[in-house]
DNA sequence: TCTGGGGTCCTAGGACCC
DNA sequence: TCTGGGGTCCTAGGACCC
């Protein structure tokens, strides 16, 4: 077997970049949902010690030093780029399985009469010059492998690699050194926990793990290590994933811009995450069996008062409407909640989801169903944006709503913010 | 003042069945 | 001292991914 990972070079920076060329060169950083913790840093950022995920109001000195730019996520922006980035990848194998909003694996099998490193730098260049972003590439016998050769390819740990690491290149003493050369959480799987765990044992490097017995380590860990381990040696256990799986449950969250603690306000954001995550059921064509609504305060303030409860709702038949589900969700809020404490994120969880196909309506499903409703609401949703059409329990000026002070336009999916040249 | 969101897989343990 | 054997289903919790 034969793998390609493509990742694009921190993605939502470079994204950003395209439209705004005065970011090249600065510090940038991408900021999460609420302005919150930066999730995507440029290389000058990275460079001054931004940490992934470090929240934002604790780099403001930093920022203020050496003018680094923060802007909030734009996923309407990033969802749109990524489409155009997976299409272009796409003509460059039969196989692609898109593994997340800014990388993709390619299957290579059949390639074997092809420079594989030309093909890829090939990719690179189609890439960067139809679309704009900077990706880097790794191949390899696996995809465990191929992630790692993408880490080497980005890192820049082979001289003269320019952006494209083939691991097929290297005779094993060159990959021995190298592996010598990589920690062992650099791997795919092996998290801070796993780390922390093979490194007591001695097994600190992608080499040693890769020597180590599979057997013992798959009673002192899991299966999943074994795996690891295999694939480390070049023997594939996990295929390509062509067809994206529908969803086995579809959650729908957010922290709210400041805390609340009025049960009206909170049963509106409820009531907007029901809308959001019962699209997406109908979407892939799923009903949900159960329910969950969770609301807490937040973990990061001791200082206040905490609460955090969850309540599961089995629906009496599957469903995937909106107005029933959102019935289903406020009740289930009104038992969890209690008027005394700041709530900072509320969601729910749609669950036991199984094909709307099988689903088996009761006498009254006709009647008491919403279908022909639903339909009408997602078309129009579909053509004039998100929330055109909803419930009046979603709420009109949702005062608990996101912050995002910092939001570059819709430039690629909205009339009004198109750039423009002048 | 301010700390993201959305998923998957694996294991252990309890309830329950015949 | 010793109390069957084999299985399923469900839930909670932990670890991982981006």
């Amino acid at each position: 077997m034969s793998f390609a990972l493509v990742d694009g070079n921190n993605f939502y920076v470079s994204c950003e970049r395209v439209f705004n060329p005065r970011l090249e060169g600065r510090p940038v950083v991408v900021l999460s949902n609420n302005d919150g913790c930066a999730v995507s840093r440029s290389n000058e950022a990275k460079a001054l010690g931004v940490k992934m995920g470090a929240p934002w109001f604790q780099m403001k000195d930093l920022a203020r030093k050496h003018g680094i730019l923060a802007l909030s996520s734009n996923y309407a922006l990033y969802g749109d780029m990524s489409q155009r980035m997976m299409s272009v990848l796409g003509q460059f194998s039969p196989e692609q399985e898109i593994y997340s909003i800014d990388e993709c694996f390619l299957g290579m099998d059949g390639f074997s009469h092809f420079d594989l490193v030309a093909h890829a730098q090939a990719m690179r260049h189609q890439v960067r010059q139809w679309i704009g972003i900077p990706v880097c590439v790794g191949l390899a016998e696996t995809k465990t492998l191929a992630k790692l050769a993408n880490h080497v390819a980005k890192k820049g740990l082979i001289p003269e690699s320019d952006g494209v690491c083939d691991f097929g290149r290297l005779s094993a003493t060159e990959r021995t050194t190298l592996f010598e050369s990589i920690p062992v959480g650099e791997i795919w799987g092996v998290g801070p926990q796993l780390t922390k765990q093979l490194t007591h044992r001695g097994i600190g490097t992608v080499e040693s793990l890769r020597r180590a017995d599979p057997k013992v380590l798959r009673r002192e860990f899991s299966v999943t290590m074994e795996r690891i381990i295999a694939e480390l040696n070049g023997e594939a256990c996990v295929d390509m994933e062509e067809v994206t799986p529908v969803r086995q449950q579809i959650l729908s969250s957010r922290s709210f811009g400041s805390y609340v603690s009025d049960l009206a306000s909170l049963s509106e954001a409820v009531a907007s995450y029901v809308a959001i995550a019962a699209a997406k059921l109908r979407r892939q064509e799923s009903l949900a069996g159960r329910l969950q609504v969770f609301i807490r305060t937040s973990p990061f303030r001791q200082d206040l008062p905490q609460h955090a409860q969850a309540v599961t709702i089995p629906l009496p038949t599957p469903s995937d409407d909106t107005l029933l589900l959102t019935r289903a969700a406020l009740w289930g809020l009104r038992r969890i909640y209690r008027p005394e404490f700041e709530y900072q994120k509320a969601g729910v969880m749609l669950m036991h989801l199984l094909p709307a196909t099988v689903g088996q309506p009761d006498l009254f499903h006709a009647v008491r169903n919403n279908d022909a409703l639903m339909q009408v609401v997602d078309r129009i949703n579909a053509t004039w944006g998100r929330g055109t059409l909803k419930s009046a329990a979603e709420g009109i000026g949702k005062p608990w709503g996101m912050k995002r002070e910092r939001m570059s336009p819709r430039w690629t999916t909205n009339w009004t913010e198109i750039p423009v040249a002048k």
